[in-house]
DNA sequence: TTAATACCTAAACCTAACTTTATGTCAAGG
DNA sequence: CCTTGACATAAAGTTAGGTTTAGGTATTAA
């Protein structure tokens, strides 16, 4: 149905990143034509499948994984589940270790504009690590 | 004042990374004596700041620059602020991405135990994408 | 007929932040 | 005297997810 350059303008992906996923098995059954890859429905299928898990933030070895459950069929429901739990976890970890991080990133945002008002960093110094303004001294605390 | 392997010990940090980092230039004054490297206060300082900026994201191209500017003094506060508002803004990106994934992915585990309860995939597909339920509805619409 | 275009492969290259390996020096302890 | 342990170096290896390069085939348009 599509030759590789087609769905590489379909779906905005390079050439070379097709050949790579499918040098890498993620197109079980992509047919040939003379040695030119033809891509069909179920190729681009896979292809959705592919581009919606990583966007899910799955590792390529992860994603053949579902693959591999999912032309299983029903028996596999489970682990496929298990497998998104997992990664829920370490995305709602990484969120807050992100959270974490923003506030060290505001709380020297702040550090520096106070800085660059008095030209100089000892009045800060000074006030650590009690008498910061409020709102300084949550985020300050969320982090040490 | 301390070896490598005792700063190593003192940071839980191992001795190749710390040799690594000498290497990349990020203690510009480490003394050595007959060849082997002695940490002082400086050397230690040094290596907390780069901990602290580590855990703010910040590459160590970035952290290189950062401490080039801080030895400058007080005129460079305007260009640590800018590295720091930069790195702020990509990071709240990066958290909106996150949070995004992390509704695909909560969207992805219902699918599943919905699929495990019913035995089949098929009942979501024909409940798609105007009949889920309220919560889930939320979940896909902010991904599609 | 020749030139452009689209396809093909294998293999090398890329980035970041380390880690590992191979080899060597030097001081202390048994 | 010899071995162990802590230190040193340079250079190669690691990881993921591609990208680039060098070289080749096949069709089509001028």
């Amino acid at each position: 149905m599509y030759t590789i350059g087609q769905v590489s303008e379909m779906f905005n992906i390079p050439i070379s990143t097709l050949r790579y996923y499918d040098k890498e098995g993620f197109f079980p059954n992509l047919k040939r034509v003379s040695g030119i890859r033809r891509f069909n429905k179920n190729d681009i299928e896979a292809l959705k499948v592919i581009e919606c898990l990583k966007e899910s933030g799955l590792k390529l070895k992860d994603i053949k994984q579902f693959i591999k459950w999912a032309t299983k069929g029903s028996s596999t429901y489970k682990n496929r589940k298990e497998l998104f739990e997992k990664r829920k976890k370490v995305v709602a970890q990484e969120i807050k270790n992100l959270q974490k991080t923003l506030n060290i990133l505001e709380y020297k945002c702040w550090y520096y504009d106070k800085a660059i008002k008095d030209g100089t960093e000892d009045k800060i110094y000074k006030m650590l690590p009690n008498k910061l303004p409020t709102k300084i001294q949550k985020l300050y605390d969320s982090f040490h």
